[in-house]
RNA sequence: UUAUCUUUUU
């Protein structure tokens, strides 16, 4: 069992649920009986693709038939689901219901085995709360979840950071960022990404350059989101030279560039006119296995557009086009 | 063996 559940898990990150579906069924035909991993796992994966009617289904047919008690990764995925959608309030019930549940269970001696929601349930809905900008309804939960004893880690305070910093409250992103160093919380690459972006965003690369520099002095390596990130930064701000220095400065480190490297290149390329050199750079990625994506071709699509060339623009299209891609 | 945070077009 534990090897077919990990054949789904796989299934479902490569977004096959159909095959991860086959894998349940082979699972019953060889006489073995799904467990809450094999559940969870196809209903993570249809919530991943989008599928969150179908996932509520599996659900109560998981329970129904196949005795499943859903736990904290069932709840989780079927937050992430709501938050994903925008519905903050269907998730925050969930976490309210799970909490419920919990204390009936004690008050019954607990044979549920049911528990509280844990950080990685206050987590997704704190995330989406700030994407959504609902900043102080996030700080909240945060508030909520320490006086229940769930300590927050670095995930929690990335999300608040940023979205404290999507609002241009910095300063209580500062002291959040403080706190967090306070609780020993230790950062990692991906809040020094966050950061990174948000001065980027801001226009303060300079800033963003000092972070990193600040990071690696503290031992961290940065990764090649940061790199793009910065890159983006230097696109933005109309320091080309910059981001192709920062290109080649990657090839020259041996870093593998990904094809938001590429993607952000081409975009700046195109922005200034240089439309040869990203249909070159187009090539090159292609030849590196890299395939460019619907954001690659609409990136040389507007460079054409901006130098009035129609007919350059719409024979990318059409390539566009026979590759599948939608276009507007 | 399953779950949460970061970067690219509009």
């Amino acid at each position: 069992l534990y090897s077919l559940n990990t054949l789904m898990c796989c299934y479902c990150q490569l977004n096959r649920v159909d095959l991860a579906f086959s894998v349940l069924g082979k699972i019953i035909k060889l006489g073995f009986t799904p467990d809450s991993v094999s559940f969870n796992t196809l209903i993570d994966g249809l919530i991943h693709v989008g599928k969150l009617e179908q996932a509520l289904q599996l659900l109560t047919k998981a329970v129904e038939v196949g005795g499943l008690q859903p736990d904290n990764f069932t709840y989780g995925a079927l937050v992430k689901g709501l938050c994903r959608k925008g519905d903050n309030a269907a998730a925050l019930s969930l976490l309210r219901y799970m909490e419920e549940d919990q204390e009936n269970d004690q008050l019954h001696g607990g044979h549920l085995g049911s528990s509280m929601p844990n950080l990685f349930i206050y987590n997704t809905i704190i995330d989406g709360l700030c994407k959504d900008k609902l900043i102080t309804e996030a700080l909240n939960l945060f508030s909520e979840m320490k006086n229940k004893g769930v300590s927050p880690d670095v995930v929690t305070f990335n999300s608040l950071i940023r979205g404290l910093c999507n609002l241009g409250r910095w300063e209580e992103a500062r002291e959040k960022l403080n706190e967090m160093l306070a609780l020993n919380v230790a950062p990692n690459v991906l809040m020094l990404n966050t950061l990174v972006d948000m001065f980027c965003k801001e226009g303060k690369v300079a800033d963003a350059m000092d972070m990193i520099e600040l990071m690696v002095k503290r031992g961290f390596t940065p990764d090649i989101v940061t790199y793009n990130t910065l890159m983006d930064g230097f696109v933005n701000a109309g320091k080309l030279r910059d981001a192709v220095k920062l290109f080649s400065g990657l090839l020259a480190e041996g870093l593998q560039p990904d094809y938001y490297t590429y993607n952000i290149m081409i975009k700046g390329l195109c922005k200034d006119g240089l439309l040869d050199q990203a249909k070159e750079l187009l090539t090159i990625m292609q030849e590196l296995g890299c395939s460019p994506d619907e954001f690659t071709y609409n990136a040389i699509i507007r460079g054409f557009l901006l130098k009035n060339d129609i007919p350059n623009a719409l024979q990318l299209r059409d390539i566009m086009v026979s590759k599948g891609f939608a276009t507007y």
